[in-house]
DNA sequence: CGCCGGATTTAA
DNA sequence: TAAATCCGGCGA
């Protein structure tokens, strides 16, 4: 790796921003794992300079070791004894910062899908939550570290698109300071349906109408 | 080394 | 509303 923090072909240079700008630009975009393709459509931004809800918060662990690295790869961990949970590392290197993948959209493989995830049927809510897209693509501790820009296994595609973009207070952090809590750092695409209690979230970066520019991937 | 609790999901 | 179910991080 010589290019240490330099985007390579179709990376997406918003990854290197903090957490917060990255995650809702990972909206619209695409994760694929073998015949199964997801459409992300809500995310959560953790970590940068100081975040007490994040896993960085007590320093550098085997668990979050991900989350310094590179930007672009995958963060998993498990989570209440039950559930795998898909990050997308962003930010410099050394960094820790990281996007949680909340929810998606089958785009292709749904018979899989409904496999692992013991589905009888498809639904906006057969991917939402993060427990669930994990399991829907298939994931465990393996990919943790995986380079998502690389042929093969899990991969991020950068083209997609999104509705206008939503945000609000991320979920399930109560453990967190108030300041941190308050933080609008969960992001969603307003023409899905396929988000988690859509009605704590509110337009964001428009001025004035819905599909405004500002939601836009800088590429 | 033992305890506490979690970036959740599901079923009752 | 509560159980499932494991491991990380902290304090002793």
């Amino acid at each position: 790796m010589g290019s240490a923090g330099r985007p390579r072909k179709g990376e997406s240079v918003d990854l290197i921003a903090p957490p917060d700008i990255a995650a809702p630009s990972l909206l619209g975009q695409l994760l694929v794992n073998g015949d199964v393709v997801l459409r992300i459509t809500e995310v959560e931004a953790y970590g940068g300079a100081e975040d007490s809800a994040s896993h960085a918060r007590h320093g550098l662990t085997r668990r979050n070791a991900a989350m310094w690295g590179p930007a672009g790869r995958a963060y998993l961990y498990f989570c209440y004894g039950v559930h795998w949970m898909l990050n997308v590392v962003t930010g410099p290197q050394g960094v820790p910062s990281a996007v949680l993948i909340r929810a998606a959209e089958v785009v292709g493989g749904l018979e899989t899908v409904l496999e692992r995830r013991k589905a009888p049927g498809a639904g906006p809510g057969l991917c939402a939550g993060p427990g669930k897209v994990a399991q829907a693509l298939g994931l465990d501790r393996t990919f943790d570290g995986h380079d998502l820009f690389a042929p093969g296994g899990l991969e991020l595609r950068p083209r997609g698109f999104a509705g206008p973009t939503l945000a609000g207070p991320r979920l399930g952090i109560g453990f967190a300071t108030p300041e941190d809590q308050a933080r609008p750092w969960r992001f969603a695409d307003g023409a899905s349906r396929a988000v988690l209690r859509k009605a704590l979230l509110a337009p964001i970066g428009m001025a004035g109408t819905p599909g405004a520019p500002g939601s836009d991937r800088a590429r």
